[in-house]
DNA sequence: GTTAATTCCGTAGTCGACTACGGAGTCAAG
DNA sequence: CTTGACTCCGTAGTCGACTACGGAATTAAC
């Protein structure tokens, strides 16, 4: 039942053109992210490509990792118009993912030693893993 | 008042010499992580530096990135006679991170060109980071 | 015309790692 | 011996992004 071809689809068929649940569609509207249409009296809701447009947006913007309150200041700038806060937003953003990558980065190289060391070790003495973690200043981890 | 080289910590002192709140103590002694010491008769906990070291493994292994449900079962190998275990634990948080840190580079590189885009553009045209999330094809970001 | 699926709407539960609260008991300083 | 800080313990709240539930109304299919 493929109802994202017609101007009007209900929350379902808006849900499955999006690929999401309806209850994300409900919660996204109560968050103010996308417009509760009018009813037609007695009836049921109706969506258009419109609010199926906001849902793309707001995904690709979930995917850039903006948070859904970052995307609410994101779709107050969508007539296009103020541009530096956007790309202010976009920075703060990169910024943010930076260190992100940064911290994973400590991890995986901690973690990747331990396997090494784990993986060369005799099997006479203690796990190496286990004593780093215990605290052991001869299996340390780089601290933050 | 620096509890922590008594030989006995009640647990503020010991919350104090970990860095860490009492609450958080108590909420990981009610997972199972950190062992509640009897009380002596109408008396209060004392903690030893056993107890502080068990707060120094959660918190380091915690900086590797795992969780405190992993965390449990690292503390089961605390023995350190089962390395392979640990060692299976921690490659699969190693792949965990490498996983999130590829995600990360991409959300990264997605957003760095918004914003050189964004820099570029002359103002008389609509936003390029909005266009772009409005799915302007022009302006596209790499999906995943 | 009946049945099954959907919609509507509000409220409540989930996950992870805490953090806060409240009231009673205990302990140490002055 | 009072005052104030700390402990104990259980329960409940927080954050973010959903997900689930339940009952009434409405619509679509047969």
């Amino acid at each position: 039942m493929t109802l994202a071809d017609k101007q009007t689809m209900t929350i379902g068929g808006l849900a499955g053109a999006a690929d999401m649940n309806v209850e994300t569609i409900r919660y996204y509207q109560r968050r103010g992210l996308v417009a509760v249409p009018e009813k037609p009296y007695g009836g049921i809701r109706r969506y258009d490509q419109n609010a199926l447009a906001r849902l793309h947006f707001i995904r690709s913007a979930q995917w850039l990792g903006f948070s859904l309150d970052e995307i609410s200041e994101l779709l107050k700038l969508e007539d296009g118009t103020r541009c530096d806060e956007a790309r202010a937003l976009a920075e703060y953003k990169l910024d943010d993912v930076r260190r992100k990558i940064a911290s994973l980065r400590q991890m995986e190289s901690a973690l990747d030693t331990l396997v090494e060391r784990c993986r060369c070790s005799d099997n006479r003495q203690q796990c190496p893993i286990i004593r780093s973690l215990q605290g052991d200043s001869a299996s340390p981890m780089t601290e933050v």
